[in-house]
DNA sequence: AGGGGTTAGGTCAATTCCGGTCCTAGGTGT
DNA sequence: ACACCTAGGACCGGAATTGACCTAACCCCT
């Protein structure tokens, strides 16, 4: 039924809105009776999403599950999202810059107009007040963002060193973030070979490519591009490490201008990371959850055997 | 069936991760016939999402509508909206703290806990690095919101002018932001008044109260809270205008630190803002999107003028 | 310790809806 | 012109939904 999806998507939303409701209270809200409330509550259930209930006064309430539940935002809050999710793009050095763009992609796909006219002059406040040196246009990011996603063709001016333009027409393949920067990995089809692009020099045309079957990139030249954006990215030191956990798994918690992973053997790998401080780098490694070792750089071994003295000297007796 | 709720989340899943799809591979990620999908793609568009097809080559795709649809994040995107709403929230002029705050009480009441882990040490990352001045504590913030939302008592150690340190019940009213700093207003039980708490200064305790029934805050009250705060605010510029529209649509519009509003009659009210610039205190008078009048200060009358030439200028002959 | 209010869940009957299998029409791009 | 895709009508057997009623268990407050 129509009717009941509806309703249980009603429900979610009002469960979202307020912590708790009595079952009286959501029946007369869906227009329902309490028998069916309380088929709906275990529908939800079923479907993975924790509805606690404690019975005596005002009783159910959504809790934290093993999955993330479908999130019902009303307008301002959407609003928030987006240009939240813009500043946390447009970057930094903590990792989330392309979960960001593509959650943004996801959401402006189907934000109502009147919205996204509002997120646009939020950003346009906040932008001159935060950024320190070149952002990147949210705008051409999303828009570059989705098109790799949907593997659409893109065509734009392109600046290049000496200030000369140039209009490229490429099949986008993958965008990757270092520091403040933006880059785009896509095959240049005019040229005939892939190409990487700054983002900051690139000026969108209308109308771009069409649909293109995503071809394979060279493993190795991507590989070879990672080490290259490691060695020529501002990272102060860089360190390698193994890393007690399937290559597959450690690549893709890491963005691939931090990272360069190579498989040891089944179960191991090795990491080789560039990062601007230590304990930045340490918890690059930390955050990964598993056993591992460090080989480079020498400080960063002085530094654990600090920290672990400073760990144990917090111990109470 | 529950089946056939299910199965629309994750048909609205699939339209939002990938721009495109064809009703057969649709078909084949749910198991069903592609007449059941077509049937499905129609129940969607009956909820109010549109869906727009076109026949030929690969064909449904998920637009903007006028109501948005449910977001289904995957855990990377979460954390990212989470980590970019706790830095919107953070703080700045631009006045979406509190339906930043909104939104992530909504997020965090259903984060899974392997994920809440990872939003806590991100943060942790960025903090030092983009934070200027004494910044709020997000978990706090996020903790004082949700029982403002649902009415839940708090019980916290503040810190008052000189130091000295008490212990406080209190029923949580509403959160106001200004600047970089929120304050917390509420309905202090042991003084039996309404008091302004520096959420800097609170140190929250466990267990904390019970569930209330909210009293009406003194109209006055809150209002003169709104004056102090503007007046007291390191606002460097102060508006006056009339503006055409019924003071509960504009007041619904503005942060209660930001702006006072006073009905005129049905249609009109008067508008009392602080800005930092006269373009900000422009742009918030005209993202209200109706006709206004500006009565003080003079330089934003000057300003306005300015603003009109250059922009008659700006038109092609 | 007791009572009121609330969640939980079983059962039953009537209604309604769902999914698959046909079918044809109409549009797009090659 | 042809292949491929979306759109939608008709039909049918099986299955789910809903509301009503009743009982059990639980929590909080007095």
């Amino acid at each position: 039924m129509l009717e009941t999806s509806a309703r249980l998507l009603r429900l979610l939303s009002l469960l979202q809105t307020h912590r708790e409701w009595s079952g009286a209270e959501l029946a007369q809200r869906l227009g329902v009776t309490g028998r069916t409330v309380r088929r709906d509550v275990d529908r939800l259930r079923e479907l993975g999403y924790p509805v606690h209930a404690t019975a005596g006064v005002s009783g159910y309430r959504l809790g934290a599950g093993s999955t993330l539940p479908p999130l019902l935002l009303d307008d301002d809050e959407a609003v928030a999202v987006a240009v939240g999710l813009r500043t946390a793009a447009g970057g930094g050095v903590t990792g989330i810059e392309e979960s960001s763009v593509r959650a943004l992609v996801k959401l402006e796909q189907v934000l109502p107009a009147r919205l996204r006219a509002r997120v646009g002059t939020l950003q346009s406040m906040t932008v001159p007040l935060t950024a320190a040196g070149p952002t990147v246009d949210p705008e051409l990011l999303t828009a570059v963002a989705a098109a790799c996603r949907d593997h659409e063709g893109l065509r734009f001016d392109y600046q290049s060193h000496d200030g000369s333009e140039t209009t490229r027409l490429v099949e986008p393949h993958r965008l990757v973030s270092s520091g403040r920067r933006w880059y785009l990995i896509a095959f240049d089809t005019t040229r005939d070979d892939w190409r990487t692009f700054r983002l900051d020099r690139v000026r969108l045309r209308t109308p771009g490519g069409r649909r293109f079957v995503p071809r394979d990139p060279p493993e190795t030249d991507l590989a070879g591009y990672t080490t290259r954006m490691i060695s020529s990215a501002p990272y102060r030191y860089r360190g390698r490490f193994t890393v007690h956990a399937p290559a597959a798994e450690v690549g893709a918690r890491f963005p691939p201008a931090v990272a360069l992973v190579e498989p040891l053997d089944e179960g191991s790998c090795t990491l080789v990371s560039g990062a601007n401080s230590l304990d930045e780098m340490l918890f690059y490694v930390m955050s990964l959850g598993v056993p591992f070792e460090v080989h480079e750089p020498g400080e960063l071994v002085d530094h654990i055997r600090v920290l672990i003295g400073r760990l144990t000297a917090a111990l109470p007796d």
